[in-house]
Order: C-alpha cells, then sequence, then structure tokens
DNA sequence: GCGACAG
DNA sequence: ATCTTGTCGC
C-alpha cells in the first residue's frame, strides 16, 4: 500500500509522530457491528526470524452481526527482515491490502501486535489503525518491552504491563487453564473498551473469534486451498 | 559485554 | 511468524 516508511529511519520518525496524536475514543456502538482482523503468516520451512523476500501470506476477515464471515486473501514478498520494534516494514503494507481488500470499513480491526507496547510508543496495531483510520486492538502471546505480572487463573482475570510507570497493555485471561494473551488498545481504543470486547470474542476460544478465523484463512491461502488475491 | 527482542 | 518434542485433556 501506498505512504508505509521504507526505511528504518523513516518509520521511527513516522512511529514517534503517531505516538503524540491525540484522538477521540471509539465508543463501542449498543447494537451489533461489523468486526474485523488481519493475519499474516510465513513459510513453513525456515526457522529463525523472518526474512527479506519471504513468501507471506495475509487474510482479512469480516464478521457480521448475522454471522455472515467475508474474507480477502492475498500473497506477497516480504520487503524486509523481522526486526523487534520495526514490524511495520515487514507486514505493514500486505496488512493493509487485506484490509482494503474486503471493500468495507469495519468498525473495529483485530491486529496480531502490540501498540503502545512499543520502544516509541507506536507498534503496529496502533499505526495500521492510524493509517486505516479504523479503531484497533492488538493481541499478542506476549509483551515486546513492557513487563507486568500474570493475572490469574479465572476467565477475565488481568495485569497491568507497564514500562516504568506507565501501563501500556493487559495480561488477560481469556480462557480458564489456558495461557493469556496480552491485551494492546490500539488506535482510538481505550483499555477498559479494549478488555471488554476481547472478552466478548472469547467466549469459546483463547484467541478472538475474528483473529481466529483470520488466521485460519490465512494458512488455508498458504496451503493453496484459496487462490490470492481472492474475495468471498 | 551479554542476552532479550511483537510477528 | 515457524520449528520440535512431549504432555495433558476432551
Amino acid at each position: 500500500m501506498e505512504g508505509w516508511p521504507t526505511t528504518i529511519e523513516e518509520l521511527i520518525s513516522e512511529q514517534k509522530r503517531i505516538a503524540m496524536l491525540s484522538v477521540s475514543n471509539w465508543e463501542k456502538p449498543s447494537k451489533p457491528f461489523v468486526c474485523a482482523a488481519v493475519f499474516i503468516c510465513y513459510g513453513r520451512q525456515r526457522s529463525g526470524p523472518g526474512k527479506k523476500f519471504d513468501q507471506g501470506w495475509g487474510a482479512a476477515i469480516a464478521l457480521f452481526p448475522d454471522g455472515q464471515l467475508k474474507t480477502f486473501t492475498i500473497s506477497e514478498r516480504a520487503s524486509f527482515d523481522y526486526i523487534p520494534g520495526l514490524l511495520a516494514l515487514r507486514d505493514g503494507p500486505l496488512l493493509e491490502k487485506a484490509v482494503v481488500g474486503l471493500n468495507l470499513r469495519p468498525e473495529l480491526l483485530f491486529v496480531n501486535a502490540t501498540s503502545r507496547d512499543h520502544p516509541h510508543r507506536a507498534g503496529l496495531a496502533l499505526h495500521l489503525g492510524y493509517k486505516l483510520d479504523i479503531p484497533t486492538v492488538g493481541i499478542t502471546r506476549k509483551p515486546l518491552i513492557a513487563t507486568g505480572v500474570l493475572p490469574g487463573k479465572n476467565r477475565g482475570d488481568r495485569s497491568e504491563l507497564r514500562i516504568g510507570n506507565e501501563t501500556v497493555a493487559f495480561w488477560l485471561r481469556t480462557q480458564e487453564n489456558k495461557a493469556p494473551l496480552v491485551v494492546h488498545p490500539g488506535y482510538r481504543l481505550d483499555w477498559e473498551t479494549a478488555i471488554e470486547i476481547v472478552l466478548s470474542y472469547t467466549i469459546k476460544y483463547r484467541t478472538p473469534e475474528p483473529l481466529r478465523l483470520a488466521r485460519k484463512a490465512a494458512r488455508l491461502c498458504r496451503a493453496g486451498l484459496v487462490r490470492s488475491a481472492l474475495c468471498s
């Protein structure tokens, strides 16, 4: 997509700018709304950190209130190595293309990345939300640089993740007896809303339903069971 | 200096 | 992100 930084210096400069923006908080609609998620996966043969030119498969899915789904998938080679803190260089363009490919504007978007838990307080979940002008919630398996104690064992138990004195994300137990995940309030999201939303989409599984489905679609695309780019 | 480091 | 191996629970 257009407008993504292509050098480390450009990205860091953009991250610092985005981190300082002040925007209004998103208000969760009282009625059911269209929620989306986007996910990217890479080839299965190589181990170690991702490298430039790795083939990537992305999927965006929209979940409608009536349960209907819309999916868009796309495949492309990575234009950058994976470097912690600079994930946007590697995944940003493809993720944006996948969401744009849906050809609709979801109320909310789940992204597999951090937000304020970032060296410049602007991880990819925040960055992508800003670029698309869609409220985002970031979900990761572990924090990037923030630290905090683990939450209790019951569904809904949470604990703060901080960088210094600043709370930037939360551990959240979405399912009893399963590992907690990290909830990152993203673009226009306050922390109460982010946690409420995540709990509402994790009734059955640990991972929020839209993100689960996007991950499944991306892997199906990789397996060649779906042609790219394709909308269904 | 050394290890850690979203995906 | 992906890999490996083993273990636990439905």
